[in-house]
DNA sequence: AAAAATTTTTAGATTTATCTAAATATTCAA
DNA sequence: TTGAATATTTAGATAAATCTAAAAATTTTT
């Protein structure tokens, strides 16, 4: 089995390595793991030891294939301990991100099947992301960010990429939930905020918040 | 907040202690953890300066009042999760000792008592070990050890105290659970083994089991 | 109460994950 | 294409939890 430590720096390798396709690098995985890069170094090289990464020096990592199931199975536990929380025990969305970073280290393989069940076998997490199956395959989804719609362009808010209670109760308050229909009125153009028609309203929206909403674009 | 570490070593010299009134031993707390005696020394030491533990070199220790406290929320939190595992996601009694080790360490007070709530505040878990509430207070039980009765005595299995899968599955075979009124017939003077009458039918129980079951006595 | 047996502690290493500071490699820009 | 800036690695330490072997304290036995 693997360490805390190290199924953490496989998920943030994974993560990372969704923003785009050249190898992750050090300095990155350091901002996501909230350490230093020579700290970063070390556990390259015992990743990579462990055939988890393949790694060349000053040129970054990727996962290999059995790195790449272990951060899958991660995320899986993550992302069903989030529905179990907020289905099942009434925690709101911006509760629940802390709590599961600790229960996705628990190891049974026969609880999270057990939990699938449970729960329904749900497709996605209250953030709106994708929940992969045993086999870690993730439901396909074509989904944008909101800072790449257009005016008059309409969707259906399926997720965000920031998970701090702060980033979820504001989108609260502008009432920017998962599953709410939104369409885009106005793009400034001197700072990129974005006024959108929802439930009948306008908000306005900075472009930090657009760039961390993900739209079921229709 | 402490290390897993220390929340086990806590929670073993809170099991130990409560088997006599003396302070706890070094090697009994090594035999608990299986580690050896020069790491318990070394974890003693670090316990006491955090005021956990009341210890004296060469004369064991005893639980401060914090030490106590942080000891029966452990407990509270594995009874808990255990109840769930067997109630929710329909593990059986002898699967869920391992996961609850683990999960009895994740680090949220609202957790707890949301799951509690969950699952209706239960007073005992699979095993018939009492549920210490929020405030630490266990439910007041007289029960006594199979060992202990007599013959003609009468009673009701209502806990065990070993959590191996074997065990537990030996005295499924035997028909000895949680719930069950069991009936002494005769004690063999040359092994102590137990005759007991369980659901009309007689069976016989070594010295070994009967030490291991709890029972409350009518 | 001295010797023997047992228990516990100390001394000194080891492993894991981290750090700072310095050295080295790579990339960018003039 | 060379110097400056940036990114990464190495070297050497530290803290937590563990270990073995030896020393010291306590308890038991004779």
């Amino acid at each position: 089995m693997h360490s805390f430590t190290e199924e953490n720096y496989l998920k943030t390798i994974y993560h990372l390595s969704q923003l785009n396709d050249s190898p992750v690098q050090t300095n990155a995985i350091a901002d996501g793991m909230k350490t230093r890069a020579a700290s970063v170094t070390d556990m390259l090289r015992k990743l990579s030891d462990k055939q988890l990464i393949d790694y060349i020096k000053y040129q970054g990592v990727t996962l290999t294939d059995r790195g790449k199931t272990t951060a899958v199975s991660v995320i899986r536990k993550h992302r069903l301990w989030e529905v179990f929380l907020v289905e099942k025990l009434k925690f709101k969305w911006d509760e629940v991100h802390d709590i599961a970073e600790e229960l996705e280290h628990i190891n049974s393989g026969l609880l999270v099947e057990r939990l699938d069940e449970f729960l329904g076998f749900p497709k996605r997490d209250p953030h709106g992301d994708p929940i992969p199956d045993k086999d870690g395959v993730f439901e396909p989804g074509q989904n944008i960010h909101l800072h790449e719609m257009s005016r008059g362009d309409k969707g259906v808010i399926i997720g965000v990429n920031e998970y701090t209670s702060a980033f979820l109760k504001h989108l609260e308050r502008l009432g920017l939930t998962i599953g709410i229909l939104i369409e885009i009125q106005e793009i400034a153009d001197y700072d990129g905020s974005v006024e959108l028609l929802v439930d009948g309203k306008l908000i306005n929206v900075s472009r930090e918040v657009t760039q961390r909403i993900l739209v079921n674009y229709k």
